[in-house]
DNA sequence: TCTGATAAGTAGATTCGCTACATGTTGCCT
DNA sequence: AGGCAACATGTAGCGAATCTACTTATCAGA
């Protein structure tokens, strides 16, 4: 899968897999590449700025902790950020609708 | 729709539109208008780079004709092209099969 | 002891869709 | 006659997000 058809439509899927329960970003990683059979396997460098850029535009907030020495930044969706997920997941189903319009995948 | 959703989306659609039969710029962007239901607006800006990029990777031909005094350059896929539609279209579902793995799009 | 998994991060490059601008023709409406 | 919308093509430069490559650190197991 070519990097940046990712784009745009990461924030909405990091956004999905923190919504049943928060999550810290080594395992945002793991829920990210299991849910997406194996497909979607993405390097820190991309992760880790994301939740960062979430976080300071409102969608998540953040909490240190530390498990067995390691430490963890845990995430979890604000309000707000439930609303975004929620019109992201709109968003998906018209821009699914215009690719698939124009790209009739059907047709040999 | 956000901007770069579009992002490595927009060639397999435009070579999508020039499958059928040859088309010229502008009516590549009116193609795309009505195929995706008026959703797929695209600023000149956007299509005529993208036109010159798909010709100099080899996958779109151009040729310049005069019509009612107006001048064209009416592109078709080349080999090349087909062969990359084909598997954009591909590229298309797996695409699609991980964000709605990751974004379970069903539920509220 | 050394490797792999766990855990988080930054710096810099690249790419591409966007805004804004530039140019010219045709045809319709007033 | 004048003006404007539609037709038609293009460039310059911006911005945002993902990537590669790197850094730091702990823990478990061979």
């Amino acid at each position: 899968m070519k990097a940046d058809a990712l784009r745009g439509h990461l924030d909405p899927m990091i956004l999905a897999v923190v919504e049943q329960e928060p999550l810290h970003g080594y395992a945002i990683m793991e829920a990210l590449l299991e849910r997406s059979g194996g497909e979607l396997d993405l390097p820190t460098g991309t992760l880790y700025p994301a939740l960062r850029r979430l976080e300071r535009a409102g969608y998540l907030a953040s909490e240190w902790s530390t498990v067995g020495g390691r430490k963890r930044r845990t995430y979890q969706l604000t309000a707000a950020g439930t609303k975004m997920l929620a019109s992201g997941k709109q968003e998906w189903l018209t821009f699914r609708a215009v690719v698939e319009g124009v790209l009739r995948p059907g047709q040999a």
